[in-house]
DNA sequence: CGCGGAATTGAGGCTCATCAAGGAGTGTGG
DNA sequence: CCACACTCCTTGATGAGCCTCAATTCCGCG
Protein backbone atom coordinates (compact mmCIF):
# COMPACT_ATOMS: atom_id res chain seq x y z
CA UNK A 1 0.00 0.00 0.00
CA UNK A 2 2.82 2.50 0.76
CA UNK A 3 4.93 4.05 -1.55
CA UNK A 4 8.39 2.24 -2.40
CA UNK A 5 9.89 4.81 -4.87
CA UNK A 6 12.84 4.21 -3.67
CA UNK A 7 15.52 2.60 -2.16
CA UNK A 8 14.83 3.14 1.32
CA UNK A 9 10.90 2.83 1.61
CA UNK A 10 9.18 6.16 1.90
CA UNK A 11 6.13 6.17 4.70
CA UNK A 12 3.63 8.46 5.01
CA UNK A 13 4.63 11.32 7.34
CA UNK A 14 1.14 10.59 8.72
CA UNK A 15 2.37 12.64 11.64
CA UNK A 16 1.79 16.06 9.79
CA UNK A 17 -1.99 15.49 9.25
CA UNK A 18 -2.85 13.58 12.78
CA UNK A 19 -4.74 16.75 14.17
CA UNK A 20 -6.03 17.36 11.18
CA UNK A 21 -7.29 13.89 10.45
CA UNK A 22 -8.26 13.50 14.11
CA UNK A 23 -11.14 15.33 13.49
CA UNK A 24 -11.98 14.63 9.80
CA UNK A 25 -15.53 14.58 9.19
CA UNK A 26 -14.99 12.34 5.79
CA UNK A 27 -12.00 10.95 4.15
CA UNK A 28 -11.04 8.89 1.65
CA UNK A 29 -8.07 6.96 -0.84
CA UNK A 30 -7.98 8.42 -4.87
CA UNK A 31 -5.91 7.68 -7.49
CA UNK A 32 -5.05 9.27 -10.36
CA UNK A 33 -3.62 8.07 -13.81
CA UNK A 34 -0.42 9.66 -15.18
CA UNK A 35 -0.75 12.93 -16.07
CA UNK A 36 -4.31 13.34 -14.45
CA UNK A 37 -5.75 16.92 -13.46
CA UNK A 38 -5.89 16.38 -9.70
CA UNK A 39 -7.70 19.94 -9.39
CA UNK A 40 -7.04 22.99 -11.25
CA UNK A 41 -6.72 26.19 -10.48
CA UNK A 42 -9.09 28.76 -9.75
CA UNK A 43 -11.38 25.81 -8.86
CA UNK A 44 -13.16 25.76 -5.52
CA UNK A 45 -10.97 23.80 -2.78
CA UNK A 46 -12.66 21.56 -1.86
CA UNK A 47 -10.68 18.49 -0.29
CA UNK A 48 -6.91 18.77 1.45
CA UNK A 49 -4.39 15.91 -0.19
CA UNK A 50 -1.81 13.77 0.81
CA UNK A 51 0.20 11.69 -1.56
CA UNK A 52 0.55 7.88 -0.40
CA UNK A 53 2.04 6.79 -3.41
CA UNK A 54 3.57 8.16 -6.62
CA UNK A 55 4.41 12.30 -6.95
CA UNK A 56 2.23 15.65 -7.76
CA UNK A 57 2.90 19.12 -9.20
CA UNK A 58 1.65 22.16 -8.94
CA UNK A 59 1.57 24.93 -11.19
CA UNK A 60 1.00 28.02 -13.11
CA UNK A 61 0.47 28.85 -16.71
CA UNK A 62 0.79 32.10 -18.85
CA UNK A 63 -1.21 32.72 -21.18
CA UNK A 64 1.10 31.51 -24.74
CA UNK A 65 1.50 28.23 -22.63
CA UNK A 66 4.47 28.80 -20.59
CA UNK A 67 4.51 27.13 -17.18
CA UNK A 68 6.19 27.64 -13.92
CA UNK A 69 5.81 24.22 -11.36
CA UNK A 70 5.65 25.62 -8.02
CA UNK A 71 6.09 22.27 -6.01
CA UNK A 72 6.52 18.91 -6.56
CA UNK A 73 4.89 16.58 -3.70
CA UNK A 74 6.27 13.00 -2.64
CA UNK A 75 4.60 10.41 -0.25
CA UNK A 76 3.57 12.55 2.68
CA UNK A 77 3.40 15.39 1.64
CA UNK A 78 0.22 17.27 1.82
CA UNK A 79 -1.00 20.11 -0.64
CA UNK A 80 -4.12 21.76 -2.09
CA UNK A 81 -4.48 23.49 1.36
CA UNK A 82 -5.81 26.74 0.53
CA UNK A 83 -7.01 29.40 3.31
CA UNK A 84 -9.16 31.37 0.51
CA UNK A 85 -11.93 29.71 -1.34
CA UNK A 86 -9.64 28.64 -4.48
CA UNK A 87 -6.85 26.71 -5.57
CA UNK A 88 -4.38 28.80 -6.40
CA UNK A 89 -2.54 26.29 -8.69
CA UNK A 90 -3.26 23.34 -11.08
CA UNK A 91 -2.34 20.18 -9.66
CA UNK A 92 -1.44 16.95 -11.41
CA UNK A 93 -0.19 13.43 -11.17
CA UNK A 94 3.31 13.24 -12.31
CA UNK A 95 3.05 9.11 -12.40
CA UNK A 96 0.29 7.13 -11.15
CA UNK A 97 -0.58 7.97 -7.37
CA UNK A 98 -3.01 7.67 -4.80
CA UNK A 99 -3.83 10.26 -2.51
CA UNK A 100 -5.65 10.83 0.45
CA UNK A 101 -9.00 13.39 0.94
CA UNK A 102 -9.74 15.27 3.63
CA UNK A 103 -12.85 16.81 3.26
CA UNK A 104 -12.50 20.72 3.53
CA UNK A 105 -15.24 21.47 4.86
CA UNK A 106 -15.35 19.33 7.60
CA UNK A 107 -12.20 21.16 8.06
CA UNK A 108 -13.16 24.73 8.11
CA UNK A 109 -16.09 24.04 10.03
CA UNK A 110 -13.82 22.61 12.77
CA UNK A 111 -10.94 25.20 12.46
CA UNK A 112 -13.87 27.67 13.98
CA UNK A 113 -13.96 26.18 17.43
CA UNK A 114 -10.21 24.06 17.79
CA UNK A 115 -7.14 26.09 18.27
CA UNK A 116 -4.99 23.48 16.92
CA UNK A 117 -6.27 22.84 13.97
CA UNK A 118 -5.60 26.32 13.22
CA UNK A 119 -2.26 25.71 14.31
CA UNK A 120 -1.13 22.68 12.18
CA UNK A 121 -2.90 25.20 8.96
CA UNK A 122 -0.65 27.46 9.80
CA UNK A 123 2.31 25.49 10.35
CA UNK A 124 1.75 23.78 7.11
CA UNK A 125 0.84 27.46 5.20
CA UNK A 126 4.49 28.80 6.83
CA UNK A 127 6.47 25.28 5.60
CA UNK A 128 4.96 26.29 1.80
CA UNK A 129 6.10 29.73 2.33
CA UNK A 130 9.88 29.14 3.03
CA UNK A 131 10.01 26.98 0.44
CA UNK A 132 8.83 29.42 -2.41
CA UNK A 133 10.87 31.45 -0.42
CA UNK A 134 13.82 29.82 -1.02
CA UNK A 135 12.96 29.14 -4.48
CA UNK A 136 12.32 32.89 -5.28
CA UNK A 137 16.34 33.07 -4.92
CA UNK A 138 16.81 29.99 -7.17
CA UNK A 139 14.54 31.44 -9.75
CA UNK A 140 15.64 35.00 -9.77
CA UNK A 141 19.38 35.09 -8.92
CA UNK A 142 21.45 31.23 -9.45
CA UNK A 143 22.59 30.37 -12.68
CA UNK A 144 21.51 27.04 -14.74
CA UNK A 145 24.05 24.73 -13.19
CA UNK A 146 23.47 26.01 -9.88
CA UNK A 147 19.78 25.18 -9.94
CA UNK A 148 20.29 21.85 -11.44
CA UNK A 149 22.76 21.21 -8.04
CA UNK A 150 20.29 22.75 -5.63
CA UNK A 151 17.30 20.54 -7.58
CA UNK A 152 18.90 17.35 -7.16
CA UNK A 153 19.95 18.54 -3.04
CA UNK A 154 17.03 19.01 -2.63
CA UNK A 155 15.50 15.68 -4.04
CA UNK A 156 18.35 13.76 -1.98
CA UNK A 157 16.73 15.01 0.65
CA UNK A 158 13.87 14.72 0.47
CA UNK A 159 13.97 11.05 -0.52
CA UNK A 160 15.87 10.12 2.06
CA UNK A 161 19.41 10.44 1.04
CA UNK A 162 19.23 7.09 -1.17
CA UNK A 163 21.70 5.38 -2.65
CA UNK A 164 19.55 5.31 -6.38
CA UNK A 165 17.32 8.45 -6.01
CA UNK A 166 14.61 7.80 -8.50
CA UNK A 167 13.15 10.83 -9.98
CA UNK A 168 9.71 10.80 -10.81
CA UNK A 169 9.62 13.20 -12.85
CA UNK A 170 10.61 13.95 -16.73
CA UNK A 171 13.33 16.72 -17.73
CA UNK A 172 10.82 19.18 -18.93
CA UNK A 173 9.31 19.23 -16.03
CA UNK A 174 12.74 19.74 -14.30
CA UNK A 175 12.80 22.40 -15.90
CA UNK A 176 9.43 23.61 -15.56
CA UNK A 177 10.78 24.05 -11.61
CA UNK A 178 13.90 25.80 -12.29
CA UNK A 179 12.70 27.89 -15.01
CA UNK A 180 14.84 26.54 -17.76
CA UNK A 181 14.48 24.76 -20.66
CA UNK A 182 14.41 21.05 -20.80
CA UNK A 183 17.64 21.17 -22.97
CA UNK A 184 19.54 23.18 -20.17
CA UNK A 185 18.58 20.80 -18.05
CA UNK A 186 19.66 17.80 -19.24
CA UNK A 187 23.11 19.60 -20.62
CA UNK A 188 23.71 20.20 -16.86
CA UNK A 189 23.08 16.94 -15.74
CA UNK A 190 25.48 15.77 -18.59
CA UNK A 191 28.70 17.95 -16.77
CA UNK A 192 27.79 16.77 -13.46
CA UNK A 193 28.07 13.14 -14.44
CA UNK A 194 31.32 14.30 -16.71
CA UNK A 195 32.78 15.41 -13.92
CA UNK A 196 31.91 13.01 -11.44
CA UNK A 197 29.31 14.08 -9.75
CA UNK A 198 26.94 12.05 -10.33
CA UNK A 199 26.05 8.94 -12.39
CA UNK A 200 23.03 7.31 -14.25
CA UNK A 201 22.18 4.02 -13.33
CA UNK A 202 19.23 3.78 -15.99
CA UNK A 203 18.76 3.58 -19.73
CA UNK A 204 16.25 6.41 -19.19
CA UNK A 205 18.46 7.78 -16.97
CA UNK A 206 16.18 9.17 -14.43
CA UNK A 207 18.00 6.84 -11.75
CA UNK A 208 21.01 8.89 -10.16
CA UNK A 209 23.24 7.87 -8.07
CA UNK A 210 25.09 10.92 -6.29
CA UNK A 211 29.16 10.44 -6.06
CA UNK A 212 29.76 13.27 -4.14
CA UNK A 213 27.00 15.31 -2.38
CA UNK A 214 29.44 18.14 -1.00
CA UNK A 215 30.73 19.13 -3.91
CA UNK A 216 27.11 19.08 -5.21
CA UNK A 217 26.45 21.45 -2.49
CA UNK A 218 29.29 23.65 -3.37
CA UNK A 219 28.08 23.89 -6.65
CA UNK A 220 24.34 24.84 -5.86
CA UNK A 221 25.09 28.64 -4.82
CA UNK A 222 24.97 28.66 -0.54
CA UNK A 223 23.23 31.27 1.16
CA UNK A 224 25.64 33.68 2.63
CA UNK A 225 26.24 33.45 6.42
CA UNK A 226 24.78 35.72 8.29
CA UNK A 227 27.23 37.40 10.49
CA UNK A 228 24.74 37.83 13.60
CA UNK B 1 2.76 61.87 11.38
CA UNK B 2 0.63 59.70 8.30
CA UNK B 3 2.88 59.09 5.06
CA UNK B 4 1.84 61.20 2.16
CA UNK B 5 4.18 59.57 -0.42
CA UNK B 6 1.61 59.87 -3.36
CA UNK B 7 -0.67 62.41 -4.86
CA UNK B 8 -3.18 60.50 -2.66
CA UNK B 9 -2.67 60.43 1.07
CA UNK B 10 -1.63 56.53 1.85
CA UNK B 11 -3.19 56.06 5.36
CA UNK B 12 -1.78 52.63 7.40
CA UNK B 13 -4.46 50.00 7.22
CA UNK B 14 -4.83 49.90 10.59
CA UNK B 15 -7.61 47.06 10.08
CA UNK B 16 -4.87 44.54 8.98
CA UNK B 17 -3.55 44.45 12.93
CA UNK B 18 -6.17 45.08 14.76
CA UNK B 19 -7.38 42.21 16.66
CA UNK B 20 -3.17 41.55 16.95
CA UNK B 21 -2.64 45.20 18.47
CA UNK B 22 -6.24 45.05 20.17
CA UNK B 23 -4.26 42.50 22.39
CA UNK B 24 -1.08 43.76 22.62
CA UNK B 25 1.18 43.61 26.15
CA UNK B 26 3.93 46.06 24.27
CA UNK B 27 3.64 48.74 21.25
CA UNK B 28 5.80 51.37 20.15
CA UNK B 29 7.02 53.82 17.46
CA UNK B 30 10.60 53.25 15.94
CA UNK B 31 12.02 55.31 13.26
CA UNK B 32 15.33 53.99 10.69
CA UNK B 33 17.48 56.09 8.40
CA UNK B 34 17.52 55.16 4.56
CA UNK B 35 19.32 52.29 4.61
CA UNK B 36 19.18 51.32 7.80
CA UNK B 37 18.63 47.44 8.35
CA UNK B 38 15.88 46.87 10.84
CA UNK B 39 16.81 42.79 11.62
CA UNK B 40 18.71 40.50 10.03
CA UNK B 41 18.48 37.47 8.47
CA UNK B 42 18.55 34.37 11.12
CA UNK B 43 18.16 36.93 13.73
CA UNK B 44 15.95 36.12 16.62
CA UNK B 45 12.41 37.22 15.64
CA UNK B 46 11.24 39.62 18.40
CA UNK B 47 8.88 42.33 16.49
CA UNK B 48 5.82 42.32 14.28
CA UNK B 49 6.39 45.40 12.10
CA UNK B 50 4.02 47.48 10.93
CA UNK B 51 5.06 50.14 8.04
CA UNK B 52 4.05 53.97 8.86
CA UNK B 53 5.49 55.86 6.55
CA UNK B 54 8.53 55.01 4.21
CA UNK B 55 9.62 51.86 2.71
CA UNK B 56 11.22 48.51 3.33
CA UNK B 57 12.76 46.01 1.69
CA UNK B 58 13.38 42.53 2.37
CA UNK B 59 15.80 40.36 0.31
CA UNK B 60 18.26 36.82 0.93
CA UNK B 61 21.60 37.23 -0.53
CA UNK B 62 23.78 34.53 -1.65
CA UNK B 63 27.65 34.37 -0.76
CA UNK B 64 28.90 36.01 -3.18
CA UNK B 65 26.55 38.93 -2.87
CA UNK B 66 23.78 38.22 -5.57
CA UNK B 67 20.46 39.65 -4.16
CA UNK B 68 17.18 38.61 -3.96
CA UNK B 69 14.85 41.19 -2.89
CA UNK B 70 11.18 38.93 -1.73
CA UNK B 71 8.95 41.92 -1.19
CA UNK B 72 8.64 45.61 -0.72
CA UNK B 73 6.38 47.03 2.26
CA UNK B 74 4.83 50.65 1.92
CA UNK B 75 2.77 52.39 4.87
CA UNK B 76 0.28 50.16 6.42
CA UNK B 77 1.68 46.45 5.16
CA UNK B 78 2.92 44.25 7.67
CA UNK B 79 6.09 42.27 7.87
CA UNK B 80 8.61 40.82 10.27
CA UNK B 81 6.09 38.03 11.17
CA UNK B 82 7.35 34.32 11.41
CA UNK B 83 6.18 31.38 12.59
CA UNK B 84 9.38 29.93 13.85
CA UNK B 85 12.33 32.05 15.62
CA UNK B 86 14.02 33.47 13.03
CA UNK B 87 13.47 35.75 10.49
CA UNK B 88 13.84 34.24 6.78
CA UNK B 89 14.88 37.72 5.50
CA UNK B 90 16.95 40.65 6.24
CA UNK B 91 14.49 43.89 6.62
CA UNK B 92 16.22 47.31 5.54
CA UNK B 93 14.35 50.81 4.65
CA UNK B 94 14.40 52.23 1.45
CA UNK B 95 14.12 55.58 2.63
CA UNK B 96 13.96 57.29 6.15
CA UNK B 97 10.99 55.61 7.54
CA UNK B 98 8.86 54.74 10.61
CA UNK B 99 6.94 51.45 12.21
CA UNK B 100 4.93 50.58 14.40
CA UNK B 101 6.34 47.49 16.58
CA UNK B 102 4.42 45.25 18.18
CA UNK B 103 6.01 42.90 20.77
CA UNK B 104 5.93 39.27 19.31
CA UNK B 105 6.18 37.75 22.72
CA UNK B 106 3.29 38.58 23.95
CA UNK B 107 1.68 38.20 20.71
CA UNK B 108 2.65 34.31 20.97
CA UNK B 109 1.69 34.20 24.63
CA UNK B 110 -1.96 35.21 23.22
CA UNK B 111 -2.38 33.09 20.38
CA UNK B 112 -1.94 29.94 22.62
CA UNK B 113 -5.06 31.25 23.87
CA UNK B 114 -7.03 33.09 21.30
CA UNK B 115 -8.28 31.49 18.06
CA UNK B 116 -8.96 35.13 16.38
CA UNK B 117 -5.13 35.86 16.83
CA UNK B 118 -4.13 32.95 15.10
CA UNK B 119 -6.49 33.42 12.43
CA UNK B 120 -5.06 36.73 11.94
CA UNK B 121 -1.37 35.21 11.50
CA UNK B 122 -2.87 32.75 9.11
CA UNK B 123 -4.20 35.19 6.77
CA UNK B 124 -0.96 37.32 6.96
CA UNK B 125 1.01 34.16 6.23
CA UNK B 126 -1.70 33.41 3.15
CA UNK B 127 -1.45 36.43 2.10
CA UNK B 128 2.51 36.68 2.53
CA UNK B 129 2.36 33.21 0.36
CA UNK B 130 0.12 34.06 -2.13
CA UNK B 131 2.07 36.77 -3.00
CA UNK B 132 5.77 34.57 -3.51
CA UNK B 133 3.81 32.25 -6.01
CA UNK B 134 3.06 34.66 -7.88
CA UNK B 135 6.32 35.80 -8.27
CA UNK B 136 7.65 32.48 -8.94
CA UNK B 137 5.90 32.55 -12.01
CA UNK B 138 7.37 35.79 -12.92
CA UNK B 139 10.90 35.03 -11.93
CA UNK B 140 10.93 31.94 -13.28
CA UNK B 141 9.31 32.22 -16.73
CA UNK B 142 8.44 36.10 -17.65
CA UNK B 143 10.73 37.92 -19.94
CA UNK B 144 12.42 41.25 -18.94
CA UNK B 145 9.89 43.73 -20.16
CA UNK B 146 6.90 41.78 -18.86
CA UNK B 147 8.87 41.19 -15.62
CA UNK B 148 9.41 45.70 -15.55
CA UNK B 149 5.72 45.87 -16.67
CA UNK B 150 4.18 43.16 -14.39
CA UNK B 151 6.24 45.59 -11.86
CA UNK B 152 4.47 49.22 -12.29
CA UNK B 153 1.04 47.34 -12.40
CA UNK B 154 1.57 46.10 -9.16
CA UNK B 155 2.96 49.31 -7.44
CA UNK B 156 -0.01 51.20 -9.42
CA UNK B 157 -2.64 49.56 -7.66
CA UNK B 158 -0.59 49.32 -3.86
CA UNK B 159 -0.02 53.09 -3.97
CA UNK B 160 -3.72 53.39 -4.73
CA UNK B 161 -3.75 54.05 -8.74
CA UNK B 162 -2.66 57.67 -7.88
CA UNK B 163 -2.08 60.15 -10.97
CA UNK B 164 1.51 60.39 -10.12
CA UNK B 165 3.69 57.42 -8.92
CA UNK B 166 6.49 57.89 -6.64
CA UNK B 167 8.89 55.37 -6.61
CA UNK B 168 10.70 54.71 -3.12
CA UNK B 169 12.79 52.12 -4.10
CA UNK B 170 16.23 52.82 -7.00
CA UNK B 171 17.16 50.84 -10.06
CA UNK B 172 19.12 48.59 -8.44
CA UNK B 173 16.10 47.40 -6.07
CA UNK B 174 13.70 47.34 -8.67
CA UNK B 175 16.13 45.11 -10.29
CA UNK B 176 16.97 42.75 -7.75
CA UNK B 177 12.94 42.32 -6.84
CA UNK B 178 12.56 41.31 -10.75
CA UNK B 179 15.53 39.29 -10.91
CA UNK B 180 17.45 41.61 -13.83
CA UNK B 181 20.51 43.91 -13.51
CA UNK B 182 19.38 47.46 -13.34
CA UNK B 183 20.69 48.69 -16.51
CA UNK B 184 17.72 46.24 -18.42
CA UNK B 185 15.22 47.77 -15.84
CA UNK B 186 16.44 51.54 -17.38
CA UNK B 187 15.94 50.33 -20.71
CA UNK B 188 12.52 48.52 -20.15
CA UNK B 189 11.32 51.70 -18.40
CA UNK B 190 12.98 54.31 -21.30
CA UNK B 191 11.09 51.86 -24.20
CA UNK B 192 8.01 52.11 -22.22
CA UNK B 193 8.55 56.30 -22.17
CA UNK B 194 9.35 56.02 -25.96
CA UNK B 195 5.86 54.28 -27.02
CA UNK B 196 3.89 56.68 -24.98
CA UNK B 197 2.89 53.72 -21.71
CA UNK B 198 4.38 56.12 -19.47
CA UNK B 199 6.13 59.35 -18.72
CA UNK B 200 8.94 60.40 -15.84
CA UNK B 201 7.80 64.09 -13.42
CA UNK B 202 10.83 63.97 -11.69
CA UNK B 203 14.93 64.83 -12.80
CA UNK B 204 15.50 61.68 -10.87
CA UNK B 205 13.09 59.50 -12.80
CA UNK B 206 11.05 58.01 -9.75
CA UNK B 207 8.16 59.82 -10.50
CA UNK B 208 5.71 58.37 -12.45
CA UNK B 209 2.76 58.90 -14.44
CA UNK B 210 1.14 55.69 -16.32
CA UNK B 211 -0.81 57.26 -19.42
CA UNK B 212 -1.82 54.13 -20.85
CA UNK B 213 -2.70 51.35 -17.75
CA UNK B 214 -4.25 48.84 -20.45
CA UNK B 215 -1.51 48.34 -22.69
CA UNK B 216 0.75 48.12 -19.59
CA UNK B 217 -1.22 45.16 -18.46
CA UNK B 218 -1.11 43.26 -21.93
CA UNK B 219 2.43 43.59 -21.71
CA UNK B 220 2.97 42.08 -18.23
CA UNK B 221 2.11 38.71 -19.08
CA UNK B 222 -0.72 37.10 -18.19
CA UNK B 223 -2.16 34.10 -15.97
CA UNK B 224 -3.73 31.75 -18.44
CA UNK B 225 -7.56 32.06 -17.69
CA UNK B 226 -8.31 28.42 -16.30
CA UNK B 227 -11.15 26.58 -18.53
CA UNK B 228 -13.02 25.19 -15.19
C1' DC C 1 8.39 -4.50 -35.77
C1' DG C 2 7.23 0.13 -36.04
C1' DC C 3 5.72 4.09 -33.52
C1' DG C 4 5.79 7.68 -29.98
C1' DG C 5 7.87 9.63 -26.03
C1' DA C 6 11.96 10.98 -23.60
C1' DA C 7 16.65 12.21 -23.40
C1' DT C 8 21.02 13.76 -25.37
C1' DT C 9 23.81 16.54 -28.19
C1' DG C 10 25.09 20.13 -31.53
C1' DA C 11 24.56 24.62 -34.18
C1' DG C 12 23.08 29.10 -34.17
C1' DG C 13 20.77 33.12 -32.43
C1' DC C 14 18.65 36.15 -29.10
C1' DT C 15 18.10 38.11 -24.69
C1' DC C 16 20.04 39.97 -21.06
C1' DA C 17 24.42 40.85 -18.18
C1' DT C 18 28.66 43.12 -18.00
C1' DC C 19 31.66 46.84 -18.79
C1' DA C 20 32.14 51.53 -19.67
C1' DA C 21 31.16 56.39 -20.35
C1' DG C 22 28.62 60.41 -19.47
C1' DG C 23 24.89 63.48 -17.52
C1' DA C 24 22.08 65.29 -13.95
C1' DG C 25 20.88 66.08 -9.06
C1' DT C 26 22.41 66.65 -4.24
C1' DG C 27 25.28 67.66 -0.45
C1' DT C 28 29.64 69.56 1.47
C1' DG C 29 33.21 72.62 2.23
C1' DG C 30 35.88 76.50 0.85
C1' DC D 1 28.21 81.17 -4.50
C1' DC D 2 30.81 77.75 -6.69
C1' DA D 3 33.92 73.62 -7.02
C1' DC D 4 33.96 68.97 -6.04
C1' DA D 5 32.54 64.49 -4.80
C1' DC D 6 29.07 61.20 -4.77
C1' DT D 7 24.93 58.86 -6.08
C1' DC D 8 21.67 57.59 -9.39
C1' DC D 9 20.20 57.02 -13.92
C1' DT D 10 20.70 56.48 -18.87
C1' DT D 11 22.75 54.82 -22.96
C1' DG D 12 25.98 52.23 -25.87
C1' DA D 13 29.17 48.28 -27.08
C1' DT D 14 30.27 43.74 -26.40
C1' DG D 15 29.90 39.06 -25.01
C1' DA D 16 28.17 35.11 -22.27
C1' DG D 17 24.57 32.19 -21.10
C1' DC D 18 20.68 30.18 -22.15
C1' DC D 19 16.90 29.20 -25.58
C1' DT D 20 15.37 27.50 -30.01
C1' DC D 21 15.62 24.44 -33.63
C1' DA D 22 17.08 20.16 -35.33
C1' DA D 23 19.01 15.54 -35.64
C1' DT D 24 19.80 11.28 -33.41
C1' DT D 25 19.45 7.60 -30.19
C1' DC D 26 17.27 4.72 -26.99
C1' DC D 27 13.45 2.77 -24.65
C1' DG D 28 8.80 1.24 -23.92
C1' DC D 29 4.81 -0.37 -25.86
C1' DG D 30 1.12 -1.60 -28.79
Amino acid sequence: MFAKINANSIRPKTSELSTLSREQLFSSEYRYRRGAEIFGEAEPAEFIYQVVEGAVLSYKLLSDGRRQIGAFYLPGDIFGLENGSAHRFTAAAIVHTTVWLLKRRGLEDIAEGDVSVTHDLLRLTTKNLQHAEDHLLLLGRKTAPERVAAFLCEMDSRLGGATVMTLPMSRQEIADYLGLCLETVSRALSRLRDSGILSFRDPTQRKIVLLDRSKLAELAAQLARPEH
